[in-house]
RNA sequence: GGCCCUGUAGCUCAAUUGGCAGAGCAGUUGACUCUUAAUCAAUUGGUUGUAGGUUCGAGUCCUACCAGGGUCACCA
């Protein structure tokens, strides 16, 4: 009688299969899903220990005893011998099974398919190398140690000469790949590569702020007041509390109180979340750095950018220099420090400072063909400039400085105009890095562009980023000076991996609810 | 949310003008004691995303819905 489930699973064909080969095994007094295991080497410590033992006295090598456990990648049944491949994290590594070496018995479990590919088993035996040439577990004791009853994804390698692999089939439809990540990872080595040269990017990061002298911190994902970003924010409620409490859209404000307290460098690694819409470049939630220091401005924020992206891509890749979707990027200091307005001043031709109101930006953006929401702050409208005409051709690291006043609520503003702020942005292959300011600490101007905000948005359907008094009362007990800065750091693992899709570095990318 | 593209066997894909839904891989059965995309022989497998409609007849045409991708809007 096979195993019926109580859930939504419909076994197909091949499952139905495994499940017979589940009873099967039960029968015969196989445990399917034993408790103990054992292993002594990795896949990758038993090729590497034996083909040192061979390179030094190729007599004794013959005697190193192995026990390696694995998930079964590949079966060949040859009749009385059969070979398997089964992978560990560490790789791959062959077994020989032989009925002479494991018994009728144990040998018969292989040959009537009672294991199959996908399985995780544990083997042990002498390591020897084939007559093709393959260091292999020549087994004498074999067990399984989880069966499997959904087969993956067939994938077959053919390795060359070379060792370049050449692989036949694919595990390739997105949302299945996203939706069963396990699956994918499984199969796809190359998915698994991404995520572990993602820890290392985070490490490198880390590394690097703390050989800056900066503390590490964690402050609240889940806040009673938002901000410090513009961007809608998801809400919760705490029920015992009865409170409406928000999701973080950016760490700067609970950042910043900490240099009032006292601490002099800050950083925090962490998720945000932001109610907005889906794409190549976005994912509702995404993990963010963000960093404050103080007694600097925006330019020693921009020293600090490049040397940590290079330091980055040097600990991670081995280089500066990397290849994004084909572009060749240099990533050693110095970036070119462009302002905003010469930026567009070059690409657009426009000269946005002649159009001193929304309603004269507005015109000529519309007289030059371009197309904009209606009643946009002029600070938008100069940012839509940029967007059309300059973000394009951005390719190499570039610090675009001097943002809009008005769409820069935290920014000091700039000595020589009222238009403009300390603040950059950094660009790299099109996107969108990361973000930083000389940021402001002054509590009478933070709290006039508390109120600028909330008249600018006062008549669009945007979230303004909402007065917080919390905010203005730490400030008014004295802020040091200091540049803050975030930067997404999704986009730098897209970056730093040659990845096109924020979803392809992310385990879990957001998805619509499975029907 | 608007527009465009896509959805066929476990996986990757075919199917002419609307005319019997097919292949490779894997699976199943058999052969093989050094294979490695193993090979050879035979063979199973489908509510063509869902629900309607047009038609003698729909994978194909129409409508709605679901999901994914792209793009615009929103947004760093």
């Amino acid at each position: 009688m096979l195993y019926r489930s109580n859930s939504m699973w419909q076994p197909n064909q091949l499952e139905q299969d495994r499940l017979s080969k589940l009873e099967r095994l039960e029968q015969l007094g196989i445990e399917p899903y034993p408790r103990r295991v054992e292993r002594t080497h990795t896949a990758a410590q038993a090729v590497s220990e034996y083909e040192a033992l061979e390179a030094r006295d190729g007599e004794t090598a013959e005697s190193l005893e192995v026990t390696v456990c694995g998930r079964i990648r590949r079966v060949n049944l040859k009749g009385k011998i059969s070979f398997m491949h089964i992978e560990d994290e560490t790789g791959r590594v062959q077994l020989l099974l032989r009925v002479n070496e494991l018994g009728e018995a144990t040998y018969d479990l292989i040959k009537e398919k009672l294991i199959d590919t996908d399985d995780f088993v544990q083997a042990s035996g002498t390591m020897m190398r084939t007559k093709a040439g393959e260091v292999s577990v020549l087994v004498q004791d074999f067990r399984l140690l989880s069966k499997s009853l959904s087969p993956l994804p067939v994938i077959k390698q053919q390795v060359k000469d070379d060792g370049t692999v050449i692989e036949y089939g694919e595990f390739s439809d997105v949302e299945q790949r996203y939706r069963q990540r396990y699956a994918d990872l499984a199969v796809n080595r190359d998915v698994r590569e991404v995520f572990v040269r993602r820890a290392e990017i985070l490490r490198a990061v880390r590394r690097f702020f703390d050989q800056e002298g900066f503390l590490e911190v964690e402050t609240p994902i889940l806040q009673p007041v938002y901000g410090g970003a513009a961007a809608r924010p998801f809400i919760t409620h705490h029920n015992q509390l009865k409170q409406d409490l928000f999701l973080r859209i950016s760490f700067e404000l609970y950042l910043k109180r900490l240099l009032v307290g006292g601490y002099d460098a800050v950083y925090e690694i962490g998720r945000d979340f932001r109610n907005e819409g889906v794409s190549f470049k976005h994912n509702p939630e995404f993990t963010m750095i963000e960093f404050y220091k103080a007694y600097t401005d925006y330019r020693g924020v921009m020293d600090i950018t490049e040397r940590l992206l290079a330091y980055v891509a040097k600990e991670v890749t081995g280089s500066t220099k990397i290849t994004y979707q084909g572009h060749e990027i240099e990533l050693a200091p110095p970036w070119p420090r462009i302002t905003m307005r010469d930026a567009i001043k070059q690409r657009a031709e426009i000269d946005y400072m002649d159009y001193p109101t929304a309603e004269a930006l507005e015109k000529v953006i519309r007289d030059n063909g371009g197309s904009v929401a209606p009643g946009l702050p002029w600070g938008k409208l100069v940012n839509h400039l940029f967007e059309e005409y300059v973000e394009p051709t951005l390719i190499q690291p570039t610090f675009i400085m001097d943002y809009p006043r008005d769409i820069s609520p935290f920014a000091k503003k700039v000595d020589y105009d009222d238009f403009h702020v300390e603040r950059f942005e950094f660009y790299i292959a099109t996107m969108e890095m990361g973000n930083a300011f000389t940021e402001l600490n002054d509590p009478r101007d933070q709290e006039q562009r508390f109120l600028d905000m909330a008249k600018l948005y006062r008549d669009t359907d945007d979230d303004a980023t909402p007065l917080d008094e919390d905010y203005l009362r730490a400030m008014r007990y004295g802020m040091p000076p200091n540049g803050g800065w975030g930067m997404g750091i999704d986009r730098l693992v897209m970056l730093l991996t040659d990845q096109r899709s924020i979803r392809d570095v992310l385990l879990y990318p957001h998805l619509r609810e499975e029907k």
